[in-house]
DNA sequence: TTAAGAACTATGCACTTGCTTAGTTCTTAA
DNA sequence: TTAAGAACTAAGCAAGTGCATAGTTCTTAA
């Protein structure tokens, strides 16, 4: 088993899942086996077939899963304003737990394929959007819904770039010259 | 074939490499076999391995290819200033041909997992990020570097957006906000 | 205590995969 | 005109795929 933690007696449906974010984000879906997740979640892939009857069935139930305990920007950006300390705190998000953003991204790019994922993809972003809207309104911001999007596209685009092609460093000064963007707003505090 | 063209003795590595971005844009990485390939360009699979020997060896291939001739948002970004008639031109391209966006989103994911990749992502990301700081300069902002990186990745998440959850309407409107955080830039004309 | 059902494993099969081998057809420079 | 080499095709194989079948082990409610 490629992930150590030992499993007890019923833990294998919730150690497939995670089996599935890890695979994916190393692997891509073209990695996404049945004897990858069942190596990776150190189960007999047949288990899947079990817990989930088909491939596509255990991809769906993985991203509703991965959503659930999706922190990524959320939290951050509905606790904080976008300053220093925020793009600090998302650059080494990114860097020390870059799997779930990974799965994320190819989910996005598949539930275009698969139309079966994509209430959960719409879901997910809308979420993400609802809550960065939430937070510039906090801050006194107003008409903050294409904002909020915009700003979003932003950190996501950017968060995309330091998983693939660019360094911290330049998504770090990128991130805080968002910040300035917002804070020339009219209706800004 | 699943390319009505009709083609010419000598023309199947070109073919090739276009079907790859059209295969990768409609089936993802996972559907992109030699079979699927050679069909889409109407030749027998097994050209792909006389030309480029391997199916990694095709994608990078497929990925310079690509590369080359990408209009995407360089042309628009350094032809015209973020506004209405921009956002519309661009929702209006995602619209039309998301192939070869689709494409470059599949290729920057796996450049991640395979280093031969990674040096083509990474110029082409730069080349984006480039082009997108000369309008900006040309326009008369200053410290242009984190900013071009900004509005680039708000830009990137917004086309993202438009192929996966979000309607051309709402990715129009965001893309005109964008430009609306421009216009308050400090050293703007 | 036990029986029923759930979680789990072992084996294997039909199909697809990347790629090899062996050959044919076309172009072009001499 | 022709020979050499490039573009291209036909056939097939070893490995990997999703998943079905059949069975074993564990938990828990009665």
């Amino acid at each position: 088993m490629a992930n150590g933690r030992a499993r007890k007696y019923g833990d294998g449906r919730d150690a497939l899942l995670a089996a599935v974010v890890a695979v994916v984000a190393e692997k891509g879906l073209r990695g996404l086996t049945y004897r990858a997740v069942a190596e990776q979640a150190g189960v007999n892939n047949t288990l899947i077939s079990h817990h989930f009857g088909s491939r596509s069935a255990l991809l769906e139930a993985a991203m509703e899963w991965a959503s659930a305990r999706s922190i990524r920007l959320s939290d951050l950006s509905a606790t904080e304003e976008v300053n220093l300390e925020f793009a600090q705190a998302l650059v080494e998000l990114v860097r020390s737990e870059p799997e779930l953003q990974l799965f994320q991204y190819e989910m996005i790019l598949e539930s275009r394929r698969k139309p079966e994922l994509r209430p959960a993809a719409v879901k997910l972003y809308d979420s993400y959007v609802a809550s960065m809207q939430q937070a510039l309104e906090r801050h006194g911001y107003e008409d903050t819904g294409p904002l909020a999007r915009a700003i979003f596209a932003a950190l996501d685009g950017l968060v995309l770039q330091q998983l693939t092609v660019a360094g911290p460093d330049a998504v770090r000064e990128a991130i805080v010259r968002v910040g300035e963007l917002l804070e020339r707003q009219p209706a800004s505090p």
